[in-house]
DNA sequence: TGTACATCAGTGAACGCGCGTTCACTGATGTAC
DNA sequence: TGTACATCAGTGAACGCGCGTTCACTGATGTAC
């Protein structure tokens, strides 16, 4: 047992159970796992888990915006390193990989459950739309010799793509055309997008 | 009570409940009907749903295999009716549209439950997979004029990004950023794609 | 310093409910004679 | 033609199981005196 009453330390098992609520819902789909699992997951038992949530939806909820700022984040840090086209092709190539593809739990919130999102409450799609928000701000920055208007238009498109593409890697893992649908779609997006073309322009 | 025994009565009220499962699955998701509620919606009680099905996986199974096929069959009927620039753009429009977006258990199957059949078993992505190919084929006959592998890698494309907008328009739907997502998607993909570059050559 | 008490993160038994599955039964029909 | 029987699509009660949720309790710690 560790030191109990420790600064912040109910904070910190709250953030535990929704990492792994994060990972399985992601790995597992949103009703692949009960609170009994999850709690053990995180080291615990389960009657404990109404002291930290008020209910499973409201879990559900809170890991859905926790996944996809896992994303939005691991995104920034790619952007950041590299200029503009460089960082486009970095975060493509990163999403639409096999790795990414058998690694659900660790991977992206798009391709993991926004179908489930398709079918939540009002609250769901107002955290979906605010995150996706944020995603499409930063993919945005790689368009920024764009018009505004277009640069979003792109990114958006970019987006719905690659999650395109990855759920149906996943859904097809095992077939050969699994890894036909990542290397058209990484193929396309780099080759076809209008960054690509501005960079070809320059050269 | 409708007469009984006559030929190929079975056989219909086994459609029917395909048919059922089909929409509700895509509707509410695969988990989101139950067997009891499925055989009322489709005029029976659940205790007969064992003569038609050895087990409610086996239904789920064969329900992705009937609702792709419904997709499938209505973008070959598009196909046919158009030339093939004309055609192509007919399927992404009726496709990325508030209607298909609003409605969702007569819709496609990708967008409903792809992410679902990532988590299957092993026979359910061989399905998916064999009826993708039959999607990719249909799609594919609008690149003809391109080499076969490049004209395979973006029809595969076009169908990974035609649903993840749809994917993602319904997460968002109630929020402005869903039509955008439509209208995005919509939108490069009927200007940015090489069968219409290649009829603005032709022009 | 030592003792009694309050706090509270965490425990685990119990409950109700929905769901997949089983199974003995029903009742309308076609068929044999 | 009429009667007895076989067939079989469909019925609905019952069972077991898992899961979300509740709640009285535990036990380690900090605090008051």
């Amino acid at each position: 047992m560790e030191v109990r009453y420790s600064k912040g330390h109910k904070d910190q098992t709250r953030d535990r159970i929704l990492a792994v609520a994060s990972t399985y819902f992601k790995r597992n789909g949103v009703n692949g796992i009960g609170i009994a699992n999850l709690m053990r997951e995180a080291g615990l038992t389960h009657g404990g888990f109404y002291s930290y949530f008020r209910s499973r939806d409201k879990l559900v909820n809170e890991a859905y915006a926790v996944a996809m700022d896992q994303t939005t984040s691991k995104w920034k840090k790619l952007s950041t390193s590299l200029p503009a086209a460089e960082g486009l092709e970095a975060i493509i190539k990163a999403y639409l990989c096999e790795k990414h593809r058998d690694n659900a739990g660790g991977g992206c919130a798009l391709p993991a459950f926004a179908d489930e999102m398709g079918r939540g409450s009002r609250s769901t799609k107002k955290i979906f739309s605010s995150k996706l928000e944020e995603m499409i701000s930063v993919i945005k920055n790689h368009f920024s010799h764009l018009p505004a208007d277009e640069g979003r238009r792109q990114a958006i498109f970019a987006i719905s793509a690659m999650m395109g593409a990855m759920t149906l890697a996943r859904a097809s893992a095992g077939e050969a055309v699994s890894e036909e649908i990542l290397e058209a779609s990484a193929n396309v997006l780099t080759s076809g997008l209008p960054v690509r073309s501005a960079k070809r322009e320059v050269t």
